[in-house]
DNA sequence: TTGATTGTCTAGCGGCGCTAGGGTCGAATC
DNA sequence: GATTCGACCCTAGCGCCGCTAGACAATCAA
């Protein structure tokens, strides 16, 4: 059984390969030049073997969406953890977030922008997902205020971090003046 | 020289009926299936006539876009006017805004997420969009609150609105509860 | 009437996501 | 150790895409 599981191994480390061939090459040159023909060169193999892992590029997507959301939760809790009271967590909550964004601008794309053919805010959504959204409301939760639902303040509160990741990434909001604009969602939505 | 005025008007009408056609289509179906070969075939053209009005797919996105705005600041200028008072108009705007991205999806991704060629937030940005972010300030300018910049104001309560707007459509936020989120945020952003 | 110009179309280029089908090569059997 | 067999991967190609070159027809000027 041995010779099996070296090749169970090895398709599971050619899996790995081509999600983070994928995600190299989108956080290089965009999502656009991510093709199943430039994948498929990078990793050394033809392109159907990329359907052999995965139905489609739409499902390539999925899997750097979700390794990401992985990722943005740990960056997220690792920025709280060290601040001090409610408020300082907010702060540094939103300064992380969108700094995860700024830095992994492809990945962000592919959790909240892309269609990676995953499911959101339901039932069956990706553990990876929902760990994301609870590692938003932790900090979140605490300054939702009386009478306010902890996951719709999250909610709202979340949105705002996304416009603003969003609408400055595609040029839409000048870059300067970030912090502020950081500083004034958290003074006036966060209740202390 | 009538007759070269003729010919510019059907120019001009032709190229009207380019854009309000890839808007239509891209309205119906999205605009993936906004391809050139079926928008010509709609304007029953052949293709290339799309090429002698504009350089490409981008900038048909981009002359939808500025319609759009054009609309965009229209509508929510419109809602506003018969409101009363500060906070009132500032409610008005904000279920203005996130009704139009709701009613007309495509034409808010052309303003807002893909890339139509244009400039925004500088000098030469189009006067249509400049309008727009115009239209918002007019009614957000006035609940800024003491020492805080009108338009870093009006750009971080955009941001919000544009999270609930985009995170909704694409999914990731339940449907449910709209109205709850625009309270939430008008309550805590806008001072009045 | 003729020649130039303008306008439009057909055809095609390279590239896309995706898949059918054939060939190779290693593992299991005798 | 030879033979069979099945898993695996590659070549080739389908119908699309955005975009363009070049042929051709209609119109205008001389």
């Amino acid at each position: 059984m041995s010779v099996q599981e070296r090749k169970q191994r090895e398709r599971a480390e050619r899996e790995r390969l081509i999600v983070a061939t994928a995600r190299e090459l989108a956080e290089q040159q965009g999502w656009d030049a991510v093709t199943t023909r430039r994948l498929a060169e990078r990793i050394e193999y033809s392109q159907p073997v990329l359907y052999s892992h995965f139905r489609g590029k739409r499902e390539i997507i999925g899997a750097v969406a979700l390794q990401g959301a992985t990722e943005l939760a740990g960056a997220l809790r690792a920025a709280t953890v060290t601040a001090d009271g409610p408020r300082a967590r907010v702060a540094a909550l939103a300064r992380a977030y969108l700094d995860f964004a700024a830095r992994n601008p492809a990945v962000y794309d592919a959790i909240f922008q892309l269609d990676g053919g995953l499911a959101y805010a339901q039932e069956d959504t990706p553990e990876p997902l929902k760990g994301a959204f609870a590692a938003l409301q932790e900090s979140l939760g605490e300054v939702a205020g009386n009478g306010v639902h902890a996951g719709l303040f999250t909610e709202t509160f979340w949105a705002a971090l996304h416009g603003l990741a969003t609408l400055t990434r595609a040029r839409r909001l000048p870059p300067e003046y970030i912090e502020q604009r950081v500083e004034l969602l958290v003074d006036r939505l966060a209740l202390v």
